[in-house]
DNA sequence: AACCTGTGCAACCGCCGACCA
DNA sequence: ATGGTCGGCGGTTGCACAGGT
């Protein structure tokens, strides 16, 4: 059975008059409301149980903090958002005075569109990766290089930028009109691969525990700085891209971490960004074979004449020290 | 001035789970 | 056990407004 909101009677929709409002606060000031069906006769609207529900809550409640969101309040919005997914009402719940609504148009219109203009995937938390970004790796070190500028520089005086743009080269190679590779381009593996490679060994994942504070659900209220990465830049000001590893909500102790794994931006993953999944770990992965294989059947796969020098590549992909193929060591 | 486009936000819709008879 | 009702939630829509052409 519908709600009688749905139905074709003659009740009234759209946008509230001060009348109204003023008719639904003087009611539910006087008697609250335990039921809200009956409270439109009751009060005098010409409105749906629903519809005064939703006024109330949202609106005319008297606790409702109005106004622009504070810094704070954004930073526990990504937060948690990165945790949560986008249960609003979860989200709500810790920010006193703010509705599921509210913080939902805040996201919609607002954080989901300044972590797409950084590169970051609103759903998954991750810096976004697709062909074209992989094809524009500059685009990829510029949102590296902010989530861990001292790794990349460290590459970078190291020359290992010459290495990152040999992948690049290769990842060019792997075009889908032109190769063979029956994986092929798009396949998480390799993208999987990549991001796991970027993870230098030596930073490793470090689990240090990251607090929310007020407490809250176990899932919500504690989770590794591993996780949290994985999990966002829900730290990150979004004004000045800068890193802000302490606030008045949340207490970071580890500030030393490994830069985020790189993900694949795909709808399928979309769909299960409320929980954080697993990743990638500092062990490598069969997937991480699964790249390499790919790579052989690529090569045995082409002509003689350039078989040696792809195989030279990735000999030297192989056995390179490089935080690029680290995990290919690993195995 | 008129039109177009983008943006923000209030409100609605449809689904789901809890509760109850 | 079943079906109806209700409240809550997340996704979506539509409107008002601002800014640009």
């Amino acid at each position: 059975m519908r709600s009688p909101c749905s139905d074709g009677n003659n009740l009234k929709k759209g946008p509230w008059t001060p009348e109204e409002d003023q008719k639904l606060m003087d009611y539910i000031n006087k008697n609250g409301h335990v039921n809200w069906k009956s409270i439109p006769k009751q009060a005098g609207l010409n409105r749906c149980g629903k519809s005064c529900r939703l006024r109330w809550t949202n609106y005319l409640r008297p606790d409702i903090k109005r106004g622009h969101f504070t810094k704070d309040e954004e930073r526990i919005i990504i937060k948690l958002h990165s945790v949560l997914g986008n249960k609003w009402s979860r989200i709500a719940s810790h920010l006193p005075g703010r509705t599921d609504n509210e913080i939902k148009n805040f996201w919609n219109t607002q954080i989901r569109k300044k972590l797409l203009q950084m590169g970051i995937d609103p759903n998954t938390h991750k810096p976004r990766i697709d062909l074209n970004q992989l094809l524009n790796l500059s685009q990829l070190l510029s949102t590296m290089r902010f989530a861990n500028p001292i790794s990349i520089t460290s590459w970078e005086s190291n020359g290992q930028l010459a290495q990152i743009q040999l992948l690049q080269n290769l990842l060019q190679l792997m075009n889908p009109s032109t190769t063979t590779l029956s994986s092929g381009p798009q396949n998480p593996n390799l993208l999987n691969l990549i991001a796991s490679s970027i993870n230098t060994p030596h930073e490793g994942l470090l689990n240090n525990p990251l607090s929310i504070t007020p407490q809250a659900e176990p899932n919500e209220s504690q989770f590794s700085i591993g996780e949290y990465f994985e999990g966002g830049f829900g730290l990150i000001d979004l004004e000045t891209n800068t890193k802000s590893l302490g606030s008045t909500s949340f207490d970071v102790k580890a500030e030393n971490s490994t830069i985020p794994a790189l993900v694949e931006a795909s709808p399928m993953e979309n769909k299960s960004s409320s929980t954080p999944t697993s990743h990638l770990s500092s062990t490598a992965s069969p997937a991480d074979n699964d790249f390499f294989d790919g790579w052989e059947k690529f090569l045995d796969d082409g002509d003689g004449a350039s078989d040696s020098y792809w195989r030279e590549i990735l000999d030297l992909a192989s056995s390179s020290q490089s935080p690029l193929f680290c995990k290919k060591n690993n195995t």
